[in-house]
RNA sequence: GCUGACGUAGCUCAGUUGGUAGAGCACAUCCUUGGUAAGGAUGAGGUCACCGGUUCAAUCCCGGUCGUCAGCUCCA
């Protein structure tokens, strides 16, 4: 009998016979190692857990607490999704159905549009066929044979991509679980059995091959899980996502509309939020003048010289707001900052001396935006982009990305984001800009500003703009979800569109590089971002209003007035609750707006010239002397304090 | 833009299988002057998104438009 090592990831190995899966293996080590594994890592490739090994191995058992093993389940409970549709309508035709990164989907084309309703059927029998625990039945086909095989049950998406499969590949595998075959390349769990909990979340449409000029399909979206304690934490994920969305918020506290009958994708400011963007934009500028940026503003229109010279009308004239004859001449509203900046540098001749420029404008623009995309003030047709533009000779290149980033991470500290994540995005195909010379520079100035800097990244190769490579910072908010919101790009369309030139030291003329970069994005979206980070309970600094002063009764006003004078002399914005209602009405209501601190006054606090302090979410803070609670809030505010 | 769902008072929502509507909160007035998350009474408030069609009659059925939501496609 033959014996073969298995080495496993603690580096410990063990003998075994050859010939046993791997899933005996498991069983040999530990009785719950078998029970818990979903897959195996052989030799670093990920296979089915009954794998039988013949030959020495590296072998690692996968969980679902694994990424990969996770991505093997979910990838399973999609088959059986799938499997559980096609018992309910049998004339259903699969497209493609992959693990995400939070769970699954199946594309499919059934003639019923299907309601939320559907998806509790569904999920019944998906358990339905679980609690059957078939096996994932793995089978080999040459090409025509798979041909043949989806021919016959007549499944036209199927045989689209078999048919694009490479003659040259090796068999193509399908995988039967119970009655449903499912062309595939696995690997997949052990048997249907696993698949304990599920939840169908979303039912929509989807372009078959995400072409949206081929038929749409219905894709249904879920998450499936071993044990129901997970599923019981992801829907309170959700359920606290729907909480704290800006939208919700927005209304709830009162800081911002949208009016469908003024326009879809505008937004309107209501004081509250217009003092915390005032607030937002105080720092930016601040932090810009002490950063070596100058400010800048321009029009927010443009004659069609600009436009047509930028490319802006040949690239994207299907997204301008469209021209307006303004004296016999063609206008149209800006959709991006970077040619109004460019008029003013080329005002006068530039030498190697006046550089690097760096302009920084909160420059609003429009844009027109599918119907369909438009998403509260995440995406919206009109928004400020805290835009500048950095001019520099090539030789500065360097220090000047190092700079930014520096800067960026600066900026995303003062909003309490300390996790940032950074992509590198490289020459795309359709590059039309710039030469090789300068892509190859430029990607290395990014590149080597985040490697001196000691930044992991990760590299999207062809992700750049048409005109520049580019880095994108990706930030992660109170609840762990990621947002793209910096970006720092290099133009190598505009300068050379415009002409731009700077005399050198050697008296001749230059092209200066230009760095685009916005590091909020939008102050729209960046707006939607912090509600939902901070679920609207904004930090002291940033807080619409900071303190509301509440008497017990009307015969303490005269008392709550002189308090609220002193707090609003000493420059916080203080609201003073005259209402006629008891003093746990106004508690509530103060705690519902999600004010940082309610000062209450009565007889008590009149009488020893004191307040009663209580903070958001925390309660009663006791009795203090006015000028402590004032010393307290200002370090608070200074120090851009999150609680 | 595409697929589907949806649009009733300022907000959150009921409701009418076709006979023009209701609650809670918010708002106004009055009573109450109360010590840490909702005191009481009364009142006002709606062209049932908009435009057409069918019908004796449309908020309800049909068509279109606008908008919202979930995705898809797109995002300089």
């Amino acid at each position: 009998m033959n014996t073969i090592t298995v080495t496993f990831p603690d580096g410990n190995s063990k003998e075994f016979e050859a010939g046993l899966s791997a899933f005996e293996i498991a069983k040999s080590i530990s009785r719950n190692l078998a029970e818990d594994a979903v897959a195996v890592k052989i030799n670093g490739v990920v296979k089915e857990l009954h794998t039988v090994l013949n030959d020495s191995a590296t072998v690692q058992f996968l969980t679902f607490e694994d990424a990969e093993g996770k991505h093997v389940y979910w990838h399973s409970t999609s088959h059986l999704m799938a499997h559980a549709i096609q018992s309910l309508w049998p004339e259903a035709r699969f497209g493609v159905g992959p693990a995400i990164e939070t769970g699954f989907y199946y594309d499919f084309d059934i003639n019923t549009k299907l309601t939320e309703d559907d998806l509790r059927t569904i999920e019944a029998k998906m358990m339905e066929l679980s609690k059957q625990n078939q096996s994932f039945v793995r089978s080999e086909l040459s090409k025509a044979d798979a041909l043949e095989y989806f021919g016959k049950v007549q499944d036209p998406y199927k045989v689209e991509i078999i048919s694009e499969i490479d003659e040259t590949a090796e068999a193509i595998s399908l995988y039967k679980e119970g009655d449903f075959t499912d062309l595939c390349v696995g690997p997949h769990l052990p048997s249907a059995g696993k698949i304990k909990f599920v939840r169908l979340l979303t039912v929509s449409g989807s372009y078959w091959r995400g072409d949206e000029k081929r038929k749409q399909l219905q894709r249904i979206y879920g998450i499936s899980f071993p044990k129901k304690k997970p599923l019981d934490d992801y829907i309170a994920f959700l359920e606290e996502a729907k909480k704290r969305d800006h939208r919700k918020l927005g209304k709830q506290l009162d800081l911002f509309s949208i009016h469908e009958e003024a326009g879809a994708g505008l937004i309107y400011w209501h004081p509250k939020g217009s003092m915390i963007r005032l607030q937002i934009e105080n720092f930016w500028r601040e932090a810009h003048m002490a950063n070596g940026y100058e400010l800048l503003y321009t029009p927010h229109v443009g004659k069609s010289w600009l436009w047509e010279t930028s490319g802006h009308l040949d690239f994207y004239k299907d997204s301008m707001y469209s021209g307006m004859k303004i004296d016999e001449q063609d206008y149209y509203v800006k959709p991006m900052n970077c040619p109004f900046h460019i008029m003013i540098y080329e005002t006068k001749l530039r030498s190697y001396r006046d550089l690097p420029l760096r302009w920084a404008e909160l420059g609003t623009v429009y844009r027109y935006e599918k119907s369909g995309v438009l998403h509260g003030l995440m995406r919206v047709r009109g928004f400020t982009q805290d835009d500048a533009h950095i001019f520099c000779a090539q030789e500065q290149i360097g220090d000047e990305i190092k700079e930014v980033i520096r800067f960026a991470k600066y900026v995303w500290d003062a909003f309490g984001f300390k996790e940032l994540k950074y992509y590198l995005s490289t020459r795309p195909e359709k590059a039309v800009a710039g030469n090789d010379e300068l892509w190859a520079k430029a990607t290395s100035a990014l590149e080597n500003a985040m490697k001196d800097m000691g930044i992991d990244y990760e590299v999207d190769d062809g992700g750049g703009a048409f005109y520049g490579p580019k880095i994108d910072i990706k930030i992660k908010d109170a609840l762990n979800r990621e947002w793209q919101m910096s970006t720092i790009q290099f133009d190598f369309n505009m300068s050379a569109r415009f002409n731009m030139t700077y005399i050198g030291e050697d008296g001749k003329e230059h092209q200066p590089f230009m760095v685009h970069r916005a590091l909020l994005g939008s102050i729209e979206r960046f707006f939607g971002v912090l509600i939902e980070h901070y679920a609207g309970a904004f930090p002291m600094w940033l807080a619409p209003v900071q303190v509301v002063v509440a008497p017990i009764s009307q015969n303490f006003l005269e008392y709550a007035k002189s308090v609220t004078e002193q707090l609003r002399a000493a420059g916080l914005r203080v609201e003073l609750d005259e209402s006629n209602e008891k003093i746990g009405f106004k508690i509530r209501r103060s705690e519902t707006d999600k004010v940082p601190y309610t000062v209450v006054v009565g007889e008590k606090e009149q009488a020893s010239e004191s307040i009663s302090v209580r903070k958001h979410k925390v309660g009663d803070q006791g009795a203090f002397p006015i000028s402590d609670f004032i010393a307290k809030l200002q370090v608070e505010i200074n120090n851009k304090i999150v609680n």
